[in-house]
DNA sequence: CTTCATTGACTGACCAGTCAATCAAGATAA
DNA sequence: TTATCTTGATTGACTGGTCAGTCAATGAAG
């Protein structure tokens, strides 16, 4: 029974169920069938709402950023010091719902779709710069320009590679485990209380 | 003209083409015609010694680990002291080979296969908890038992996220700066130097 | 004449993307 | 109100292409 407006559902159904069916499968090996079938609806519709295959995992992809970017301003909004800013940000990376294992999965395809994909690399740039550009932000008012950019690209790269082994490791991923160590790396920067 | 005993040398080039293709394609997307062209035999040869393209993958990313295991043993051996033994980890982890975009590539193509595949997935839990070992090995001496486990957890998910970012990144990966970026994160989370 | 290296040719399966057709709800006109 | 038109939703069926894996055959060296 088609109503009218249904699109902008659809869509959202058919993301929801892209990043489902990639975490089952694994893999970008996810078939356009798979993913319809999986939102209830012909592999057809998902080409005339989306264009093609790669269209919809960009969509998808950018809907993550999305989030992701959705908690982190949410965050800075009600921060009122440099030093809570850049908590707002490692806070924001570790959020429960982004800590589920599906979302999880579809970061790291992502992450390796972005490699051959020229509009997944693009929108990985996007979130690349957003993110050093945010911490160098927050830390300018921390410690000298040189090692905001250091530590903005250590802090970085530190929730990549805590996404990476959430992405593959079995334990379920701990938000307050995963904070605490950016935190630890930030504190033992910018001279908190040292632990031997 | 076929000669005895090919199999070891056959086997190399199917891995070394291997590489070269995840790298050229940008994904697992090879096919196995790809690489066993790129070695200049055909893709029934693959089969033939690999058993399919599973074993083909998996056989590669056994290679890259032993290099990878190679380099940190070596230095390991050389090193005189708990701190020297961590630096010789980090040093051996960004060596210029393994810097090589091709390389980087492959090791992110892994990382996103041993969602879905088994035998990558063992094999990076191999990866993962003898790098994890290892470090908590050379930190005991330098700090107490649980900061040694969270600087292990710390400095392996830095090792990663920079290889995440030297595969993504358009700059020329420079093993200079990703074994600073790291050292920094010792030297700051053991009593370093500070830095303001 | 055995054993290993090597391949061309084939197959069975799968999948992205297309297309024409169907269906229903609202808009318009009579 | 009813009849008709329009427009968006939705799909089944099809196609062209691709690819992993198989197999029987060929060739050379020991």
């Amino acid at each position: 029974m088609p109503r009218r407006g249904m699109e902008r559902q659809r869509r959202q159904e058919l993301v929801e169920a892209a990043i489902a069916a990639i975490h089952e499968t694994g893999s970008l090996d996810v078939t356009v069938g798979q993913i319809a079938r999986r939102a209830g609806v012909s592999s057809a519709l998902a080409h005339h709402y989306f264009g093609g295959k790669d269209d919809l995992i960009v969509a998808t992809m950018r809907h993550l950023m999305s989030v992701f970017a959705g908690h982190v301003r949410r965050r800075l909004r009600q921060a009122r010091s440099p030093r809570a800013r850049l908590s707002a940000i490692i806070q924001g990376s570790f959020t429960a719902d982004q800590l589920q294992p599906a979302a999880m999965s579809a970061w790291l395809v992502f992450y390796a779709m972005a490699q051959a994909s020229p509009g997944a690399r693009r929108l990985h740039h996007v979130y690349t710069a957003r993110l050093h550009s945010t911490l160098v932000d927050a830390l300018a008012e921390l410690v000298s320009r040189p090692t905001a950019y250091e530590m903005a690209r250590g802090i970085a790269a530190l929730i990549d590679g805590i996404y990476l082994r959430c992405a593959l490791g079995d334990e379920t991923p701990d938000t307050a485990e995963a904070v605490a160590l950016v935190e630890g790396y930030v504190e033992a920067m910018i001279g908190g209380p040292r632990r031997v």
